[in-house]
DNA sequence: CGCGATTTGTGCACGCCTTCACAAGCGCCT
DNA sequence: AGGCGCTTGTGAAGGCGTGCACAAATCGCG
């Protein structure tokens, strides 16, 4: 373990330390134990043990001891980890160091809501502006920034330092956007839209698609139906754990 | 292959043919796949072969097909698949032809947005009540429904018959509300709280946490930039595949 | 009717992730 | 200073999921 990270050999002034390659399971249960560190940080608490953070995170100690491990972890043995210390480590390998600025193109119903979610903001990121193609909705004023046409797209991207991109437009609208998206480049975009995007190598899409999780859902209730209307089921109220199965790949 | 499902021996008239237990990796993936065949559908497309539904579902063709497998799947080889038959089966497996009633719990900024969300309804859901618990915004109309109070859950879900909720609260109001659904009856929850939820066995939870996914895009942005910056470095355009990260356990 | 083209369904191997179990390390108490 | 209890970090095993590559099956055409 010891991986390089905190004051590495060569001279060089931080930043840039040799990326660790996590596995993406690991990855995507970071901005988790993050939640819960801050949580404990507000409580104040100083260390907390593998047990406790699990707990607070909804995963077991094990998971979470080993992915903290991959980060060159900074524990005591017989005492636990450093609340802030762990916070830091975290949100430096998170990028999360540097305010980022995303750019949200769609101001529809769910773009609204998306504009105006605080959630963004208070985890590390700024909504540095909103796009939208029809004209109606162009120069309304949300949360104190003023919906642009799609067209500004590329000139106030390099104006804020945009990277990231998120899509909250129709499907039918959405692999344009994120072409111009890639153009204006941007290289993360978050996709709220029910289609597949295709873009080029080195640019990262995640997809999230509020119905697709409750079809998931759905799926484990006809399940559930099915074994109880069973002969011989068992029945439901104890069948399956109660697994807290969180998003993410 | 070839399980049971469709005209099973046993004299049993349709319904509850022994649930085919699918590994949870294809349960997430059939929701992308029944997408895909509703719009070839609307194209007119009666057959679909294994290459072409993968391509619009986004993943590679040997996964598809060994998804589709496992439900006892209706492909022709040298065809290809029915599309309309397909669809079928898959809705049958996903529970899909009941259309599930939702609560939904929390009508602030993003639940205001999930109760208009039309996404919901043509994918086979009906939100059949909302309900809050701040005075000021119950009895509001959103979508043709009254905003209840939250103390109205219990009678509500049964007269609707309600087996899925939604939490779209603060976190610090998730857990409670958790608790009520449970108590109503609710044995599936999508929580976009961002919080983990304790729920007893039997009760299946999703979490849905929009700054977690801008969290595992920041990381991947930290990445890119950290390779690009190394000396001997590769640019940041040809690295890592475009990988479309689908979100879902 | 037979043959070739095409596409499904799947056996198999590989790699990732999870989980267990335990040695190593640290602090505290006597 | 020494020992004891607690907690981390990790080696190893097992399970799950992915992807390849091919045999089996079906259709269309001559």
């Amino acid at each position: 373990m010891s991986q390089q990270r905190q004051g590495n050999a060569s001279g060089n002034a931080g930043a840039v330390p040799a990326f660790p390659d996590l596995p993406e399971a690991t990855i995507a249960r970071l901005p988790e134990y993050l939640r819960a560190l801050h949580n404990l940080a507000e409580n104040g608490s100083d260390t907390i043990s593998s047990e406790g953070l699990a707990a607070a995170a909804g995963v077991n100690s094990a998971k979470l001891r080993k992915d903290l491990s991959h980060l060159g972890s900074y524990g005591t043995r017989g005492v636990g980890y450093d609340v802030a210390l762990l916070v830091d480590q975290i949100e430096y390998i998170l990028g999360l160091d540097q305010r980022r600025a995303v750019a949200l193109v769609g101001v529809g119903n769910l773009g609204h809501a998306l504009a105006g979610y605080d959630g963004f903001a208070s985890r590390g990121f700024r909504i540095a502006a909103l796009f939208d193609a029809d004209p109606a909705l162009v120069g309304e004023t949300i949360n104190g920034l003023i919906v642009r046409h799609i067209d500004e797209l590329a000139r106030a991207a390099v104006e804020e330092g945009i990277a990231i991109g998120v899509i909250a437009t129709p499907a039918g609208a959405a692999q344009g956007v994120a072409d111009e998206l890639v153009a204006a480049g941007v290289t993360s975009i978050l996709n709220f839209a029910p289609c597949v995007l295709s873009v080029p190598a080195g640019v990262d899409v995640r997809k999230v698609d509020l119905a697709i999780e409750l079809q998931i859902l759905s799926f484990h209730e006809h399940r559930k139906a099915s074994l109880t209307a069973l002969p011989g089921g068992r029945g439901a109220a104890t069948v399956g754990g109660a697994n807290q199965e969180a998003v993410g790949s």
